[in-house]
DNA sequence: CCATTTTTCAACCAAGCAGTTGATGAAACA
DNA sequence: TGTTTCATCAACTGCTTGGTTGAAAAATGG
């Protein structure tokens, strides 16, 4: 009886890549976390999901736990690096605002992923949050640009006085985060599909116009 | 030598006592839910917390998933009890509004079981409170109370036009809810303790005037 | 007091899981 | 070409965990 082997090297014989299977690895992981949180995720479906073996998740990144803070830094890098790219410069603070409330707003739409990862982390009492500390200054940017335009528009007259711009920061992610974040149940609550495109159109624009409006002198 | 047994009936006998033995578990079960999720949750910690053996779980509940669903539906037992306390009568719309807002925000500071476990179960795609509207409308009493009063203040002049009442119920649950669900990366963020007594009293203030500026005709 | 039902429990099991081991073979470089 | 380094893998281990079993203790009811 000829000897049949399926681990004989394959045809398209595999490449070492240790860049690529890194990255592979991040990106079913961030999944794999995404869905089932960090308790609830499997190691062997991040291995699976990336193709890879299980063993490399250990090789690369040391831990369940160790790429889990992988993923975490990753996606804070992605939103830093994303809040850079923001240009208000030249514009009013109202147009200024409604713009970052807008850009806000549009990258909690593009990137589910971000919010139930971040629940997940605050269940967890931003255990990891807290260590990403160390390595940088995790103030985003996006508060900093709020509080400019936030004065500015006090000063020309355009705002009211009395917000701090640290609750207006949170405020502002709030209306946009909770929709996402609370979809699900809101959606079984409200008995309507709140991910489709003319409920999420109506959302952002009160959104919007929520905040616009509570700041008028 | 002695037979010495930790097993002999205690000096203070236990009692049956089934109600209290049910109820214990529930509570046991919330807290362990609230810490640890749905999945992160440990059945044998459910049991050691309430003080009884780990099988009556499942003599009273059948499996894990069903005590996680009988505690999802006691909370939500409790706050349409506790919104139905409300009684905003007599007051003008925006009296009653700014009441509202802060029983909401006093509502969830109070529970964080709450918060948490809710966030869980939007993770998990609402599942569980998709089968809880089967038992009941799920649609809040407190949304109804909001469209009454929104369209009142409205009709009398005192908030402007156009804005619907979902979400306006979004958008005030939100500054709340976020608050404490994000309370752990935004006190890292912001490098301050948002569970200090200032702290909160300074967002309730926050979240009833940014809500009510909003509205101004 | 005895039979029956209900409440409680310790001990156990099978499955699932994070993490380990030891080997293979491809690159790198001497 | 020989040696070293490192990416990759299958198979395994030991522990945790949801769930089961069979029986003792407490109430119930005649």
């Amino acid at each position: 009886m000829a000897e049949f082997s399926l681990n004989e090297p394959c045809a398209v014989p595999r490449r070492r890549d240790p860049a690529s299977t890194r990255r592979k690895l991040l990106v079913a992981a961030r999944r794999e976390f995404a869905r089932n949180g960090l308790a609830g995720a499997r190691v062997d479906e991040i291995a699976a999901q990336a193709g890879v073996n299980k063993q490399l998740v250990y090789h690369y990144f040391g831990d369940k736990n160790a790429i889990y803070f992988a993923v975490l830094k990753w996606m804070y890098d992605e939103i830093v690096q994303h809040e850079h790219t923001f240009n208000v410069d030249g514009l009013s603070p109202d147009k200024a605002l409604r713009k970052l409330v807008q850009s806000s707003f549009d990258y909690l739409e593009l990137h589910p992923d971000f919010v139930v990862i971040l629940n997940d982390e605050n269940r967890n009492d931003a255990a990891h949050v807290r260590n990403l500390a160390h390595f940088a200054d995790i103030r985003t940017p996006l508060l900093r640009i709020f509080s400019r335009t936030l004065s500015q528009g006090v000063r020309e007259g355009l705002f009211r006085k009395g917000v701090s711009p640290e609750q207006l920061y949170i405020s502002i992610t709030a209306l946009s985060y909770f929709y996402f974040s609370g979809m699900p149940t809101l959606s079984a609550i409200l008995g309507k599909d709140l991910r489709s495109k003319s409920a999420l159109r109506a959302r952002r624009k009160h959104v919007v116009d929520f905040v616009m409006q509570s700041l008028r002198p």
